[in-house]
DNA sequence: GTGATTGCAAATCTTTTGCACTAAA
DNA sequence: TTTAGTGCAAAAGATTTGCAATCAC
């Protein structure tokens, strides 16, 4: 116990819950195998975009055993709660993004890598109403940028 | 041809070119009939979003023959001819826009539809430059909006 | 135990491709 | 006649689904 909180106080962590466990539990999800495994992989490092495939790969490296369906489930799952963010910049592939807090993104087209943009960095100025009946859910400011 | 000329005249054009066969001619491509009956019904209104297989769809109750891999290739070529623009907000389909002025988009996530905003209606202050060795291709802003 | 979760394979959906046929120049 | 364009059907790639087996509580 001592050990264990000596650790996390030495560690830098990227996330507010200190382990997967909480974090899973948080989000009214069981603490599974998987879960716990992708939420590592997933949060153990600050600011990742990820597609599905990607982060299965990630997990059959690192000797964890999980179907590329259960992967897409608890991608979905962590954004219904609110710890993963989708990013549509691709056509037919998603991005699933660690940072949910406001922010934005280059996207480099030739290569298909998105980096942050802090959310204080972009004002955009004079937003305009959106139509009657309607509220708005996100701002997605993409900057498309390919090399010289 | 009189009468051709008149019905020009009285219509609102919505594109600065005459007709669909001049607007084709200037992408480089060949005037044929599927060409010329997609463009018209892409061009013939201003500002409109579709998806490769609404744009089937259209033809095909316009009585047009026309496969849908010739819809996917002849919107490709006019998005590299400059005449479309591809816009990506939804994971998994392409939207394609008539506009290809400096803009931004409501999406409406609830049924998906797109709806422009004026270039100069939104300004992105303070731009971040972009990285090392890469310039900027285009910023898009997407304002996703629901029902409320 | 019982209800949630997983894995697999099949299904689905959008988009692309190969290639013989047709049409434009 | 030469080259571009088309249609079809098959393939590809990402994602979802159905369902029996497995796991967390």
């Amino acid at each position: 116990m001592v050990a264990r909180r000596l650790i996390y106080f030495v560690m830098i962590r990227p996330h507010p819950f200190a382990n997967a466990i909480e974090l899973i539990r948080a989000a009214h999800l069981r603490p599974t195998r998987q879960r716990l495994a992708l939420a590592r992989l997933l949060f153990d490092r600050a600011d990742r975009h990820v597609t599905a495939e990607q982060l299965h790969n990630e997990a059959l490296a690192a000797q964890v055993r999980v179907s590329l369906a259960t992967v897409y489930n608890t991608l979905h799952q962590f954004v219904g709660a609110g710890l993963l963010r989708e990013v549509v910049v691709d056509p037919g592939r998603s991005y699933f993004d660690t940072n949910v807090s406001d922010h934005h993104h280059f996207f480099h087209e030739d290569d298909g890598q998105l980096t942050d943009i802090a959310g204080d960095r972009i004002e955009v100025k004079d937003l305009p109403n959106p139509p009657a009946g309607t509220s708005v859910r996100r701002v997605d400011v993409i900057i498309r940028v390919t090399r010289n």
